[in-house]
DNA sequence: CTAATATATGAGTACTTGTTCATATATAGA
DNA sequence: TCTATATATGAACAAGTACTCATATATTAG
C-alpha cells in the first residue's frame, strides 16, 4: 500500500515540481505559435521588420489566404500586431519574448 | 508590373529573411515538443530530475498509458532519454536546450 | 460610379493528435 | 513455477489543424 511512491528517489518536498495546469496550458499555447513551419517562417520574416500580407505571401510562396489565416492565429495568440495603411495591413511581432525564443532555437538548429 | 513588391518598404538584400523550409520544419518540431500541456508538465517534472513512468503518472494524475505515449513522442523528438532499472524505466531530459527554452518561457509566463 | 487590388473569413476536407481501452511484454517476488 | 507490478503499444475515436476554394469587405484608381 503506497499512495505516493517515488521509486526509491526522494522528492524535493519544498519544490513545486508539478506545474499547475493553468500555467502549463499558458506555456503550451505560447509554444504552439511556433510549432508550425509556416508560422516559424512568418515569424522569421517579421523578426526583420514589419510586412504586409501581400509580401509575406510572396516571400513564403504561399497563397494570401493561407498566410492570412495563420496571421489570424498569431493575432489570437497575441504574437503579432497589425497596422492598417491604405489597402495594406502591416504585421509585426508584438511579443518580444517570441523573438527571443525564435532566436535561441534558431541558433540551436543551426549547429545541432 | 512587379514581381517582388515590398509595399514601399526596402528589402534588406543581404539578409536571409526567409528561413529555408528545412530549418523551419526542424524548429517547428522542437517547439511541438512543448506545445502540449501534458508534455510541458512532464518536462517541468523532469527538469527537477529523473522520474519513472509510474511516478510521473501519479504526479500528473493521469493514466500510465497516456504518460507512456507522450514519453514515446518525446523520445522520438530526442527530448528525453531513458534508463532501465528493474521493472522501472527512468526518464530524464536529454536535450539541455529544451530546459533553457522551458525555463525562459516559464519566467515569461509567471510575470506576463 | 466601376474595376482592380488587398485582406478577411466561412465552409469543406484531409490530415494530425491526445486520449482511452485492451492487450502484450518484461521483471520481481513468493 | 505463478502472480503481481511496471511499462509499452496497437486500435479506435473525438477533437483540432492547415490548407483550398469561394466569397465578402474595404480601399484606391480611373
Amino acid at each position: 500500500m503506497h499512495t505516493s511512491s517515488v521509486c526509491g528517489h526522494s522528492l524535493p518536498e519544498s519544490e513545486p515540481l508539478l506545474l499547475d495546469p493553468e500555467t502549463a496550458a499558458q506555456m503550451a499555447a505560447l509554444f504552439k505559435a511556433l510549432s508550425d513551419p509556416t508560422r516559424v517562417r512568418i515569424i522569421a520574416a517579421l523578426s526583420e521588420g514589419e510586412w504586409c500580407v501581400y509580401d509575406l505571401a510572396q516571400i513564403l510562396e504561399m497563397t494570401h489566404s493561407a498566410i492570412s489565416h495563420q496571421l489570424q492565429t498569431l493575432r489570437a495568440l497575441r504574437v503579432v500586431r497589425y497596422r492598417k495603411e491604405g489597402r495594406h495591413v502591416f504585421y509585426a511581432l508584438d511579443d518580444e519574448h517570441i523573438r527571443d525564443l525564435f532566436q535561441q532555437s534558431l541558433e540551436h538548429a543551426r549547429h545541432a
